[in-house]
DNA sequence: TCTGGGGTCCTAGGACCC
DNA sequence: TCTGGGGTCCTAGGACCC
């Protein structure tokens, strides 16, 4: 029976924050933007909670819910370094770590009883270390599998320990509400709450070839799950393997709805550079691009569109994404969203005829002076001519990549 | 109360090919 | 000119997760 570990940091953003502000420790604390603002609750300290503010919440109902929270813009920055140093912690306890998000792991401490002893004194020492290296209070559940091991970490909240033995998985899990799985949400709690299912012990008493038929491949999984049997489910995957990206995007919010085309092209355009900027990080081509549009009553499209050769390049992503847009807004609609991104990776942009390839060099070559000035002087500084508040959409055709050196120059 | 941003996976229909 | 069947790619939408 392999043993497994789901560590699940506690309030991991708000934590942070007090690392760096100690005077937050034990108020009621709001993470994702200011009370005012369009946006939601990236996560609430435990006082906040008491007031019914938890993540996802919109930022203004959290504010009328508990007016006197300290309301913060979040620090990706700062999560993303002390996703490090948890990842650097748990290394120490084994080498198969899979970071499931930035606050959460999970660890394969199979075989590892005579270095650490039994999970339990295991994970209290991970605990002891997680506490002594970050600061940072963490919660870890233990059984035969990631998905009971999740479960576990979550039932074991805040800062505790549970540890599931072999063979007590299904035990364990029939009296917790379907809910509580992970990939359960509203809508399917609703659909099994219409035929009486309320809780996982009541699924282990279904056909399972009613659930397939009711619930697809999901159903057959859950029967599986609330029979306590993990073995080959789609949950389970190693540990540890590497996966690369399969999808990049960017989507923008406005602050308030807007049908100025000048501004939705310039942000299209933002949008756009930055997924071809980490497209070229990752080394990847993408073959298609995806358009987001959400106006005021929140009905939300997206387009796509395959390209004929696999890409990375600003100009070519903007060109089609442009493209999609001007097919596909209502125009004069006012846009709450707008958003780009692209799937289909490729390692390289395939064959290209000779005049493609040479016109692809000089463009490669211009956009990693682009990248390099961008790196120096920020995002901002560098953009291709249309991307730039006011300028006409002509612009693109005179200077397609934004050549360093041509307009627009970067200000120092 | 008015709903972010970054992802993954599944479903389903139509095109197109054999 | 009654109505196949599988496979793959493309597109759109939606559930779900943190």
């Amino acid at each position: 029976m392999p043993t497994i570990f789901h560590v699940d940091m506690d309030a991991f953003f708000v934590s942070v924050e007090e690392l760096f502000d100690p005077s937050l420790k034990g108020k009621a604390v709001v993470v994702g933007g200011r009370a005012t603002e369009r946006g939601v609750v990236s996560a609430a300290s435990y006082e906040a909670r008491k007031f019914g503010v938890h993540s996802a919440l919109p930022l203004r109902t959290a504010a009328l819910r508990c007016p006197h929270a300290i309301f913060l813009d979040g620090h990706p920055e700062r999560y993303r370094e002390y996703s490090h140093k948890v990842h650097a912690v748990l290394q120490e306890f084994s080498p198969k770590v899979e970071m499931a998000s930035v606050d959460e792991a999970y660890l394969d401490l199979s075989g590892t009883a005579r270095l650490f002893g039994s999970p339990l004194s295991a994970a209290h020492a991970l605990h002891a270390r997680m506490k002594a290296v970050t600061g940072l209070n963490c919660s870890v559940g233990i059984s035969s599998s990631k998905l009971v091991s999740k479960v576990c970490s979550d039932q074991a909240k805040p800062n505790g320990v549970l540890w599931i033995q072999p063979g007590l998985e299904a035990e364990f899990l029939a009296p917790l509400e379907v809910r509580k799985l992970p990939g359960v949400g509203k809508v399917m709690e609703q659909r099994l709450r219409e035929i009486g299912i309320k809780r996982v012990g009541d699924l282990a008493g279904l056909e399972e070839d009613f659930l397939r038929r009711r619930f697809g491949v999901w159903g057959l999984a859950l029967a599986g799950k609330a029979r306590g049997m993990d073995a080959g489910s789609w949950f389970d995957g190693e540990i540890g393997a590497h996966e690369d990206p399969k999808s990049i995007s960017h989507e923008h919010t406005f602050d308030q709805d807007t049908a100025d085309v000048s501004v939705l092209e310039t942000t299209l355009t933002r949008l756009t550079e930055k997924v071809a900027r980490r497209l070229r990080e990752h080394g990847f081509h993408a073959r298609t691009v995806h358009l987001k549009l959400r106006y005021s009553d929140f009905t939300t499209f997206t387009r796509a569109h395959t390209l004929d050769h696999a890409s990375q390049l600003d100009h070519e992503l903007i060109i089609a994404i442009r493209e999609l847009f001007q097919h596909n807004w209502r125009r004069g609609a006012p846009i709450r969203l707008l958003g780009a991104g692209v799937t289909g990776f490729e390692e390289s942009e395939g064959q290209l005829d000779l005049l493609n390839a040479e016109r692809n060099e000089r463009a490669h070559k211009a956009l990693a002076a682009v990248d390099k000035i961008r790196d120096r002087f920020g995002e901002k500084m560098v953009s291709l001519a249309s991307g730039l508040k006011g300028d006409t959409r002509e612009k693109v055709h005179e200077n397609p990549v934004g050549l360093p050196g041509k307009e627009p120059k970067p200000k120092t």
